[in-house]
DNA sequence: ACCTGAACACCGTTCAAGT
DNA sequence: ACCTGAACACCGTTCAAGT
């Protein structure tokens, strides 16, 4: 054995070390950058030996995915309010797709089922912890995976569709200019909201949105239900 | 003037038969069987006529979707009650990727902007006709938004996973089969759950999220908000 | 067992050349 | 003005050949 026997060669190639390459290369070059061939020469290798460790790319993107969401779902919350840990789940989802927007597109398009299983899997339990009886709890636990998973494909379709350098506050008042200039009275809605899309922040709005649909489901369930 | 001068030739090229061609290729192949080559075949022509009307793929599909979703708004509803005219318009859109799946993907993609502003003035309309105050407003049409563009791109991605002869039902066997085979100690939810998700419908499901959302926006402005 | 890289079968898109 | 179709610049993927 020689000298260097031990040494684990670090240029060796390794389904981790394609996933992270590939996640990497996806957080700085977009969607759009991820090739075999462009991903093969930044590990100083042919397109052909990735093959070796992953089948194709659709499951290349499903394991990059399931490596940041399992990040993002670390935090399991035991001891807080269900209505809490919902927020937490939900949150740790869409802080990872603010830093990851290509996850979005991969979660939304159902590219990794395991992932999305295991979304689903967190934000049902909480709702069963609040309560809500067997009838109602898929319904329920549906809507907020459905809601999730909506502002996911959203954030990945807006990263896509500007240039790199474009910054968020500009892109909204760009939109908010596009809807200041509709007929008013063909569109009244956008016309009242423009103001507000320019100053909203999305990460607050999401969160609007999840209190909104669990005040729907306590307020189904509970004394005031119709 | 020859004797068929008026007649216009049925054979001739020009966008509405691009974009019906590309419809009806999307409808009957799924989103990867439309290719310039094969629709530019379907028409009997070659593949650079196209661009003579169509400046690329992405406005190509950004048209077919659009046309697809004219037809879903069509009905405008204005003797209705708020409630039924927002379930009136997201049914609509439900059905359109009932009928088109990869409308789904576009729509949540974002492939067409004013198709979603069109989808998000429907909404948010009727929301201003719920009594909601300009405070509340725009959250409360933005979580109606993405939970439908949410359901969108699920419907798109599972009829992208799925081979072109696979029933719905049989889809659902499996998952929940799957579901049933996890560790209920580790995914006591899904395991719960796994019964309703072969019995549910689709339809019903999508718009008892919507009643669901409905009730916290009415519930967040009226005597029972906390 | 693992890597190499040329080659295959596609794409979207362009563009000189026709009518 | 509109159409043609070969050609360009890419892809993902395969596979004989190497080590």
């Amino acid at each position: 054995m020689s000298r260097w026997g031990m040494a684990a060669r670090t240029d060796a190639l390794s389904r981790e070390r394609i996933v992270s390459a590939a996640i990497a290369m996806l957080d700085d070059t977009g969607e759009t950058g991820l090739t075999f061939r462009a991903l093969a020469a930044r590990l100083t290798t042919g397109p052909g030996a990735l093959y070796w460790h992953v089948a194709n790319k659709g499951e290349l993107l499903a394991a990059a995915t399931d490596a940041v969401l399992a990040g993002a779902l670390a935090a399991d919350a035991t001891e807080q309010t269900p209505q809490h840990a919902i927020r937490t789940a939900a949150v740790g989802v869409f802080d990872a797709i603010t830093a990851h927007p290509w996850v979005g597109a991969q979660l939304s398009g159902l590219a990794s089922p395991s992932a999305v299983r295991e979304v689903f899997e967190r934000l049902g339990r909480q709702v069963q912890a609040l309560g809500v009886p067997p009838s109602a709890l898929f319904h329920a636990a549906s809507a907020l995976l459905n809601y999730v998973l909506g502002v996911a494909a959203q954030h990945a379709a807006n990263a896509r569709a500007v240039e790199p350098g474009t910054t968020r506050p500009a892109i909204l008042e760009a939109e908010s200019a596009a809807w200041t200039g509709l007929d008013p009275a063909a569109y009244p809605f956008l016309h009242t909201v423009a103001g507000e899309l320019r100053e909203h922040d999305d990460r607050e709005q999401f969160l609007a949105g999840i209190d909104l649909i669990l005040t729907g489901i306590t307020a189904q369930n509970g004394p005031c239900a119709s």
